[in-house]
DNA sequence: TTTATTTTGACACTGACTATCAAAAGCTTG
DNA sequence: CAAGCTTTTGATAGTCAGTGTCAAAATAAA
């Protein structure tokens, strides 16, 4: 979801004004690397769009990738998960996640999830940091599974059924090139009831 | 496998030569690495442990990252993903082609793919680029996958299974975070195994 | 040996990222 | 509101990965 779905707890002056700050060089940087592309955008361009120095860039994303990797969605689903039906299978919860989260998507965020997509699948700089969040994933993923069935989340059958889901997520997700993106709901179902069908060919 | 187990047509002297060139940087690189750490080296330092120049070593390899990753063990895993049984799902025939390798290694090369993938998971941006590898390597088993069954490497099913593997192929590799990595071959199978299966928790 | 091609090293450059430090802005008391 | 404290910011000056260019050296072919 983009930025203005956080609740963002207005307490005082300056928590606003960082959250303003955040959102601004993101907005920014997703507008210029849309419109130059993410190579031909510098940071110190960035900054400049944003009205900030360039140290301040860096002080708000630890790198150039993570201006587009970071949202929050993870967070949102992974409780979702967690709060899934008990008598689902693991995978069918997952299933059931995914597709709540692509039916609460507002068109707004569905454009702004695009693009992160598009830049995540395209430049190899972002595609290659992914691979970190896909790892924090399958973590996250152990973990809930893990509350879900009582058990232990460093038991392999768990990381495993993670690493499944994730490494299924990934192939249906990937290859979207010229397809309309709006299958990927539909795609990404029909991937994870093939995985819970146990994969026939 | 290591550079030694590369059949390297000898054809001219020129080939010879740079077969070396390039193993000599892979080798001081990765000795560096061990020694001084991954951050700590400089390409500089490695070029000139190389005897070559700065702009040499980024000749032979595109990124300070490729030093690690570039190996050709991917050629022979498909090689061999194509020349299963026919009678073997795919799930199997991978699973084969995985215990195969492992007991098709020298202790030298086991070091080697150690040292590589201890690097991979430790160092956040060699893990990072690794990410490009899984890609191609799902695409190169849908392509496998997809001879095998006579089917189209781009059949979501097909790209689907590949995913599912590699999925849990980095599940089972990732976590050996302390244990005696002699088990992976046996983690590995016992994984594939249980995707084998079905995913039974 | 002479000629063509490839490989190499030196140099200069861009751009991401870090460290430091002083100035400014926001918060908190009296 | 004024004085003092903390956080945020910007300027500056670096390091290092990676690119482009070009002439010199090494190798192959004639």
């Amino acid at each position: 979801m983009g930025e203005g779905s956080a609740p963002a707890k207005t307490c005082g002056l300056r928590e606003r004004k960082k959250a303003r700050t955040r959102a601004a060089i993101r907005e920014h940087a997703l507008r210029l690397f849309r419109e130059q592309g993410y190579h031909a955008t510098t940071v110190e361009q960035i900054a400049e769009a944003a009205e900030v120095s360039p140290s301040t860039f860096f002080r708000y994303f630890p790198t150039k990738e993570d201006v587009v990797l970071q949202d929050d969605f993870d967070v949102i689903a992974m409780d979702s998960l967690r709060d899934q039906p008990a008598h689902l299978s693991p995978i069918a919860a997952y299933r059931a996640v995914a597709a709540e989260m692509f039916a609460s998507m507002t068109p707004d965020d569905m454009a702004s999830f695009r693009e992160t997509m598009e830049l995540t699948f395209t430049v190899p700089e972002v595609r290659a940091r992914a691979m970190d969040e896909f790892a924090r994933t399958t973590d996250q993923i152990a973990e809930a599974l893990a509350a879900r069935t009582g058990r232990d989340p460093g038991d392999s059958a768990i990381r495993n059924v993670a690493g499944a889901l994730i490494g299924v997520t990934m192939a249906a997700t990937m290859p979207w090139t010229g397809d309309p993106p709006e299958d990927l709901a539909e795609r990404l179902d029909a991937a994870l009831a093939h995985l819970e069908a146990g994969l026939p060919l």
